[in-house]
DNA sequence: TTGTATGCGTTATCAT
DNA sequence: ATGATAACGCATACAA
C-alpha cells in the first residue's frame, strides 16, 4: 500500500469519473449498482479513507473541538473525560491542550487551534489570565466558544459552573456544625474566581452564625501543597491559633495536614480540616480528609452537551449557565461529634 | 468582524491578485514596498490569519500529532505533558486522544486522527489491545508512529520505553536487603508487557538471592485499588503469609495498604510495601509507600523528540529504542534497617 | 445514470 | 513586480 488512496485513484482505476465515485461512496441513490459495487470493491481494497482535510475546507467545519485547560490535574482530567465522552458519541474528536496556568501558553495555543482547524473551543482559563481578548477575536470570527469551570463574566458566553459558592459555605457551615469557631481559609490568589467564590461561601456561614470575620485567619497563597503547608505553619504559630483550617483545594489541605502533624495536633480532635475537590487521596490519608466534591464528569459532559447545542443552534445562546451543585463528603479530619450526620 | 478574512478578500479589496497577495504575506522579496505595506495594513486589520486547512491540503502536512493513550493518569498525564512541552517548541500542535484503556476505542481514535488530520501518531497502547493492524495500516499509509510506555514487539516502529525489568529488579532486591524472605507481587494481568517485565525483574531478583519462588506470592490482578485490596486480604491470611509485597502500581500499594492495616500488621516492622510510579500520594500516606519512580516527565520529551526525528528523516529508524532506567525511591514502609542507605 | 465544471484557501509555476 | 492558472481532495449544481 502507498500513500492514502483518493477518488481519483478509483475513479482512474475504473475508467469513470470521481463524481460517480464520490456518490457511491456516500451512498448516493443515482448510482448504477454494478458500478456501486465495483467502486466499493476498490475503495476496500485500497483502504480508502475520506480526507478530512478536503471535507473541511469544502464544508467549513471539522468536526473538532479545541479544549483548553490550565492543566491536567485530577479535576480537570475528570472533566475532560467527560467532554471527550459525549464528543465522540456526537462525532467530534477533542484536541486537548493544555496552558499550563501561563496566559502565553494559552494565547499560543488558541491561535494555534484557530485558522481553521477546531470548530469551536471549551475552555477553562489560567489563573494568569486577566484579558480575553483573544476569546471575543475568536467569537467575531464566528468560533464557537463555552466556557467551563474557570469561566470570566467579561466574555458573553454559555458557562458551566460549579457552584462554589455553595461549596465554601457548606464546608464552613459543616466546621461550624462541628463546634469549630475558630476557622481559617487558605484561599488562592484574590484575582482568580473560583477561589474568591469559595471564600465569599466561607464569609456567609461565619456571618450566617454571626461568627466575627478574623482577618488574620484569610490566607491568600499558590494553589500548591508547599505553599499551604508554610501557611498552615504560619497560622498554628499565632497567639490564638484557629482550631479549623478550610483550604479550597485538596493539595492544599495535604499540605495543611503535614504542617498540623508536625505541630502535633490532632485531627478532628484539636483542630479540623476540611478541602476541596474530593480527590481520591483524601481517602487515603490518615486521617482521612473531609472534603466538597464536584461533580467533574458529570460537568465535562454538560459542557460538550452545551457546546454541540450551541453549534448547532443559530440563537445567542450567550445567556446561558449551568451551574452545578458540590457536595460535601465528611471524613475523619472533621468529624467530632458522634451526632454528626454520617 | 465577519468570517475569517481571506487572501481573496484582501485582493479584491486592493484590487489585486492573490498571488501578489500572498507573496506579501509571505515575506516574499519581490513585491514592491508600497504595497506590501497596504496588504500587511490591511491583513492586520481584517485580522487574517491563513487558513490551516488550505494550507495542510496543498502540504500535505498538518503539524499535527496524534497523541494516543490508555488514559490521563498521574505518570501518563506527566508523559503527555513531556510531549506536549517538545512538540509545542517544534511548532507541532498535539491532539490528545484517551482509549480509556478499550480496544475499540482506541481503534476508532485512530480512524478519527487518521484521514489526513494529523502527520502522525505518538501511541500507548490500551491494555486491551492485543492486534496492531490498525496501527500497521498507519504504517503503510505513510504516518510516522511512535511507541512509548506500553508498547508491543509485534509493530517495527521506534519506542521509547522504561527499563521495567530493572524497576522490578531494584524493588524486590531492596527488599530482601532489607530482610524480607517471602516476597508476594500483585501484578496486573499477564498479557500486559509492562507488568511481566516488572515481574521479570522480581524473579531475577529472586533467583539471584537464591530465593525460591512461590506461586501462591504471585498474584495477576487488575491494576486497580480495589483488586489489590482483595488480593492482598487473600494474602494476608495464608498459612505462610508473605513478609513483604511488591506492587506493580501505587494505586495497587494503597490497596495493598488498607488491607495490611486492617489485618493489624506493621509496616515496616511486620511486613514491608513497594510500590511502583511515585506518585505524589505515596509521600501522603502513613506510613509513606516506597516506589518506582520512572521519569515520566523525560520519556514524553524523549518520545516527542524521537517523533520530530522521525517526520524529518527518511532513513528506517524502526529499531530505534530508547530505555529509561528508573530510581527506587526508598520511603518507611519498607525500611526497617537503620543501616539502610538513605 | 453519469460526466463536467466549479469552488473551498493557499502556494507554486509560469507567464507577462 | 505582478497576474493567471493549476493543484491539493472532495462534493455538488448543472448538463448530458
Amino acid at each position: 500500500m502507498e500513500k492514502q488512496a483518493t477518488i481519483k485513484d478509483i475513479a482512474q482505476a475504473l475508467q469513470i469519473s470521481t463524481s460517480t465515485v464520490s456518490r457511491a461512496l456516500r451512498n448516493a441513490t443515482d448510482v448504477k449498482p454494478e458500478t456501486k459495487a465495483a467502486i466499493m470493491a476498490l475503495a476496500e481494497e485500497l483502504n480508502y479513507q475520506p480526507n478530512q482535510l478536503a471535507l473541511s475546507l469544502l464544508k467549513k467545519q471539522t468536526h473538532t473541538i479545541g479544549v483548553i485547560v490550565p492543566n491536567l490535574d485530577y479535576v480537570l482530567a475528570t472533566m475532560v473525560k467527560g467532554i471527550d465522552e459525549v464528543a465522540l458519541e456526537a462525532g467530534y474528536t477533542v484536541m486537548v491542550c493544555q496552558s499550563n496556568e501561563s496566559y502565553g501558553r494559552e494565547l499560543l495555543n488558541v491561535s494555534r487551534l484557530n485558522a481553521s482547524l477546531v470548530d469551536g473551543f471549551i475552555i477553562s482559563v489560567s489563573s494568569e489570565t486577566k484579558m480575553f481578548d483573544h476569546l471575543k477575536k475568536l467569537q467575531s470570527n464566528k468560533k464557537a466558544i463555552v466556557m467551563f469551570d474557570r469561566i470570566t463574566s467579561e466574555l458573553s458566553a454559555p458557562k458551566i459552573i460549579l457552584d462554589n459558592e455553595d461549596g465554601g459555605f457548606q464546608a464552613t457551615q459543616h466546621l461550624i456544625d462541628q463546634g469549630y469557631s475558630r476557622i481559617a481559609i487558605l484561599a488562592g490568589q484574590d484575582t482568580l474566581g473560583i477561589s474568591n467564590q469559595r471564600m465569599d461561601g466561607y464569609l456567609k456561614a461565619l456571618k450566617n452564625n454571626k461568627i466575627k470575620v478574623d482577618k488574620d485567619l484569610i490566607i491568600h497563597c499558590d494553589f500548591n501543597q508547599d505553599y499551604a503547608y508554610l501557611a498552615t505553619k504560619e497560622l498554628l504559630n499565632m497567639r490564638k491559633r484557629p482550631d479549623a483550617i478550610f483550604t479550597i483545594s485538596d493539595r492544599m489541605a495535604i499540605g495543611a495536614m503535614l504542617a498540623i502533624k508536625e505541630k502535633g495536633l490532632k485531627m478532628p480532635e484539636d483542630i479540623g480540616l476540611v478541602g476541596f475537590n474530593n480527590e481520591p487521596v483524601t481517602a487515603l490519608t490518615t486521617p482521612q480528609i473531609s472534603s466538597v466534591e464536584q461533580p467533574a464528569f458529570e460537568m465535562g459532559k454538560a459542557t460538550a452537551k452545551m457546546f454541540i447545542e450551541l453549534l448547532h443552534n443559530d440563537a445567542d445562546m450567550s445567556d446561558r449557565e449551568i451551574i452545578l451543585k458540590p457536595k460535601l463528603v465528611i471524613r475523619e479530619s472533621s468529624r467530632r461529634l458522634l451526632t454528626s450526620k454520617k
